[in-house]
DNA sequence: ATTGTAAAGGTCAAAGAAAGTCAAAGTCAA
DNA sequence: TTGACTTTGACTTTCTTTGACCTTTACAAT
């Protein structure tokens, strides 16, 4: 398991109380011995708004990054998602999204399946990057209308 | 025996008791002694959706290569139909497979139209015929796999 | 009020770590 | 002797780790 797994948990268990948490950049990097900056690459990388996730942060004496998880009604969710899909979207894009929903309990977890049975996989890798992306996007947002 | 199959055996074991594993590349291509695109080349001949498998992978540090036997229940159906489907497949078919399938009791109405979501309708108008008719044979292949 | 300073957090790019791709070369049976 | 299957390795892409340097803020000393 590598670090940044590791950390994107700690941050994981701490939400799974009250759905947000505040925590000191430098006094978590040490406690887990990691460089300070890492926390911000997990944190760009698995806690965006893409994610489910708001985050808010103070530099200077006293600074800290509060991290909450966003809940929202199902229309706008629904909303939100097709627009911001947009015309292509790649996979790893729409795995987040997909486990967004999933924790936020939009769906549950046999839809999520579905969702990326068809949306994920070697089946796009087979043919033009741009085309896959497109023909995702289009079911992705399909299938969000017919089914949720 | 070729390299290509002993691989192949080793993975089959590692399957035996969870149906999944996961492995590094590169670890397992040196304990073997061949180089890690093999590992790739025997994945991509031995154990795609054909033969039954699902595949997953991540690069990076701590990077993996996750393959999962899917389970056959409703067993030869199944295997029969992803047979079937080819390397390409036009609306039309698809559409009657489905018509088929559910006449047939193997998928019930709602299954159905998540079917028909992800795999008719204009998405797939919007890119080269070619690549549209794989793309939705993989997919389908996959869904058949994954939620059946 | 102004300014200096220490204490946060932010940014970015380079290096590292895996896995993926692809085409050339090799093998082997029909 | 050809065609399918294998083997190999150079090159690419994606994700992670690290560190040097930057910006913002609170607070204390003028």
């Amino acid at each position: 398991m590598n670090i940044s797994n590791i950390i994107a948990n700690m941050i994981q268990e701490m939400l799974e109380d009250e759905g947000y948490t505040e925590i000191q950049r430098n006094e978590l990097a040490q406690r887990i011995g990691c460089v300070p900056s890492q926390i911000n690459y997990v944190i760009s990388s698995r806690f965006t708004p893409e994610h489910g996730y708001i985050v808010e942060s103070r530099r200077g004496g006293g600074g800290y990054i509060k991290i909450t998880r966003a809940t929202y009604d199902r229309n706008s969710i629904k909303m939100h998602l097709i627009n911001s899909i947009g015309q292509s979207i790649n996979e790893n894009t729409c795995r987040a999204h997909l486990k967004n929903l999933y924790e936020s309990d939009f769906i549950d977890e046999k839809t999520t399946k579905i969702f990326l049975s068809a949306l994920t996989g070697n089946a796009y890798r087979d043919i033009p990057r741009e085309y896959g992306d497109i023909l995702r996007a289009s079911i992705f947002k399909q299938m969000i209308l017919n089914i949720l």
